[in-house]
DNA sequence: CGTTCCATTGAATGAGTTCAATAGTTGTGG
DNA sequence: CCACAACTATTGAACTCATTCAATGGAACG
């Protein structure tokens, strides 16, 4: 989507492919060919904050403004990747070149932008059941396989990951998890989610759960 | 910083400045000459969340990505303000004539991505006390004015509004920063706070209160 | 000088965390 | 193929931090 890697832009670049294999932590920011990447941040307590799952075509990396230094974000492997490299020089050497891509990456970042802000207000007022409904919503749109009887999320994500994304604990996310369970909206098991009842997830989501 | 206003960037373009007066609501997506906006969303059950407050230099509204329709934020006017409008086709004319300006708008928005990012973070893994003195030092460096004996931040800028800025309620907001003031740390008025020790403010923020 | 808005403080309540114990799954090596 | 270890998930109970509800105190403003 943002860097058109198969197509001509890139094309006589000085780019390294790089194969990763699950787990293994992504260095750089760089565009991934193929494959699942967590985006994540460290506390000082120990604690990691999910703050996005990129797939294939989706750029990371500190859009680096020029006398910043260091990486503030990690990246891992959630499936086996390819990462494309490419050098900051030649990144911008790239983006004064073409205008095009500056105006698709900004329209990529603009929206990640506005997605960031988005969870920043579930985080500020939602209780942690919407955000989990939101969360789950979320990532059946983006990385759900479409199934006959529902949305399955595969990849290994664990309820360790909800929690990093939701701002909660395992445990509450077991909990939480269990209920919608119950109720019939979704079906889960060890690393996988299936959501059977979108609707009433986004529902939850936006106006809490029914009393 | 942004949009070089004074300069030469934005001469000969369609401008329309418009002076607003503090409380005013503010449309469009459009840099600020003058003035603090307050960027906000509102939830479902009528809180707010308060995203940003932008100042004069810097631009808001949705960057948007054509096929998305509708603004997500809400901007107001904190002081009286002074809004460039611009629009959105003449806003793409420049991007696609003028590759520097692409690129400064690119690294604003992602300075601001990061900083959603830190945001995200802040509320996911720390505790209140923790989040009200990293507001507090981000307001000051942002918006603070040197005073002999501290940083003053002035701007109407009550307890409501660190309340929506770190996820919180009023009265949580008042009863830490009755402490603080106890310790030293700030003092505070009615729609004003001084922040006079900074660097514990910073060590609060990052780890939490000394037992 | 009263009205209105903003801030403070107290007490009760509750949502979610934490600690702890158990149960199910996956993978490994004898 | 089974037994064991390692990991992931579930569930319970106690506790805690923050919210909520409520009442009071000051500042600003007409």
């Amino acid at each position: 989507m943002l860097f058109c890697v198969n197509g001509t832009l890139m094309r006589g670049l000085a780019l390294n492919a790089n194969l990763l294999n699950a787990g293994a932590r992504v260095k750089a920011h760089d565009p991934i060919a193929m494959g699942k990447v967590k985006l994540l941040r460290h506390t000082a307590s120990g604690r990691d904050v999910l703050l996005d799952i990129l797939r294939g075509g989706e750029y990371f990396g500190s859009l680096a403004v020029p006398g910043r230094r260091g990486y503030t974000e990690t990246a891992i492997a959630q499936t086996d990747c390819c990462i494309l490299q490419i050098s900051l020089s030649n990144f911008e050497k790239i983006l004064s070149l073409y205008p095009d891509v500056t105006v698709k990456v900004l329209q990529a970042v603009g929206q990640r932008l506005q997605d960031s802000q988005e969870v920043i207000k579930q985080l500020s007022a939602y209780a942690v059941e919407q955000r989990i409904a939101a969360a789950l919503v979320r990532l059946a749109g983006k990385m759900g396989e479409e199934q006959q009887d529902g949305t399955l999320i595969q990849l290994s994500f664990s309820r360790q990951d909800l929690a990093a994304m939701t701002g909660t604990t395992i445990e509450t996310v077991s909990r939480v998890m269990s209920r919608f369970s119950e109720d019939g909206l979704i079906s889960t098991g060890r690393k996988w989610v299936a959501v059977n009842d979108l609707g009433r997830l986004e529902q939850i989501a936006k106006e809490g759960a029914v009393n």
